[in-house]
DNA sequence: ACCGCTATTTCCATAGGGTGGAAAATAAGG
DNA sequence: CCTTATTTTCCACCCTATGGAAATAGCGGT
């Protein structure tokens, strides 16, 4: 995926051959390229989105800058082929069954997906513990699946959400998978956010932890990312031996002591590996 | 969800009354209404997800209806947002992570027990019988929601309650939604309590019921877990083809006969299809 | 009960922008 | 090498999206 956004390399395709227009491939805001009607009501689609409680009219239009006139017309076109939908009593704007189904569209590329789900199902029975799957994209992780735990207290990634890549178990796995120089430019791109006392915060520490996840052959998030939470993650790799995904299992640090760690780590460890062969995929030969 | 369109009694929201202006809530194809562009955007979105393998300018715009550059204009709009993402090698053309992202946001919102209400009212009327909705727990199910009959004799099961899986409508529905490779592993765990002389005692009974369950697309209860209850029920999936819930009608023999059952079945069975939809999931495709 | 206040929804004249045909550019096929 | 198929760009026309204003209706304060 995302091969015109990285890859310098591209073959050319048929046809007049496309020409960048804006110096990079800077994502301009709001106008000044593509079809801007469509622009505004993905920008609306997009904030809608992203409230679960809900979005009102005023608040949207607001947000995007736009009249609530232009906004009301562009939601209810939205309406119309339910991306969107509006509470009947209060007003309040929803994401709707049409964008989720076409959303989904993305993961029927990728058959990890499917493969791996009958994986994680044994994964979460043998650990008790909720499972996820997430792939790579840019400086963050985005969850594709989860087969969830049947405790009360569970560790939850809904699909769609993000993790970042210095602060989750899925993260680590996947930078471990990657060749060194690669790991180490992405790593130099990352904005070390913090978000509990234990979050690594500066390269060096990212890069010693992810050689440990290499070498032992699971990553841990030891409450890196959310204070009580640990997470053991392994990467799942293509036919070229890059990781094109991550499993992981997490749950409350009250049921993963220390230890579970190296148990539920060769675990996730194996479950990988058989996602991979599963696949097609084979791990990566060149150690460097 | 759908409020709008099927519920005759909404409740007034602020601001100028919407006037339902084509007589029917009938969802008009492409054209006369809405803002054009962006229906035109939609539906190459909608296209491009249906083609896993991808999906070629000149085919979209035609489908479409649509002059190959218009199309394509509006497609690099949608690329511009990574709703579609453009294939380097060959230019087809692929859902977006973005959609995904997006479309993600209507789990968040809504889940089984609200979007099913609407339906589990509309399945009580029609039935007049109560209408329960549970999911899958182990080795029981949990009633999450009920709609209760109008008559003065009818079926309880409150929300929170428990029911085995062998002796039970929803629960012979969730297991028949299984492949019978994890229903019958399934079915290795269970003990067999006894609740009438009608309950089902042994594996192989069941697995015989189960099947016939899978093969009308619905399960029945014959007074297998309380003398004079009878019960009707069909599964729910998400969008990987599992089962995550049953809803099911139950009510006394004596106004559930055996004649009504056909009727009664194929109405619990389209309910629950209509509910799989409307919660963005599908039927399992691969047959056990 | 009355009266602003606020929010949603509709309407409409305007002009800005989306449209589609045609041309350009390129790869694939014979 | 020439033809065909396909993608991409360009541009003038005219349709259509736009946003201010009006209409409608809760909500909250007095």
């Amino acid at each position: 995926m995302e091969k015109n956004a990285n890859d310098p390399d591209q073959k050319p395709r048929r046809g007049r051959p496309a020409v960048d227009r804006n110096g990079a491939g800077i994502k301009s805001s709001d106008s000044d390229t593509g079809v801007r009607s469509l622009n505004r009501a993905l920008s609306l689609l997009e904030d809608v989105a992203t409230q679960p409680q809900g979005a009102a009219l005023g608040d949207l239009a607001h947000r995007a800058g736009l009249a609530p006139s232009t906004a009301h017309r562009l939601l209810k076109s939205l309406e119309l082929r339910r991306f969107v939908t509006q509470d009947a009593e209060r007003g309040l704007w929803f994401t709707g069954v049409q964008a989720f189904i076409t959303g989904t569209g993305f993961l029927r590329n990728r058959d990890v997906v499917t493969i791996a789900r009958p994986y994680m199902h044994r994964a979460m029975e043998e650990s008790g513990e909720s499972v996820n799957l997430a792939i790579l994209d840019g400086t963050e992780t985005i969850y594709l699946s989860q087969v969830e735990s049947r405790q009360m207290m569970r560790a939850l990634a809904p699909p769609g959400g993000r993790a970042p890549l210095h602060a989750s178990g899925v993260g680590k796995a996947l930078l471990s998978g990657l060749s060194q120089q690669s790991a180490e430019q992405r790593i130099a791109n990352l904005t070390f956010t913090r978000y509990s006392d234990k979050t690594i915060r500066e390269p060096a520490a990212l890069i010693a932890s992810i050689k440990q996840a290499k070498h032992q052959g699971y990553a841990v998030d030891d409450e890196e990312h959310a204070v009580g939470l640990r997470c053991l993650a392994a990467p799942i790799y293509n036919e070229f031996g890059e990781p094109v995904a991550a499993i992981s299992i997490s749950g409350p640090l009250a049921r993963i002591e220390d230890s579970r760690l190296p148990v539920l780590g060769d675990l996730i460890r194996s479950i990988a590996q058989e996602i991979t062969t599963a696949c097609g995929g084979k791990s990566p030969t060149g150690w460097n």
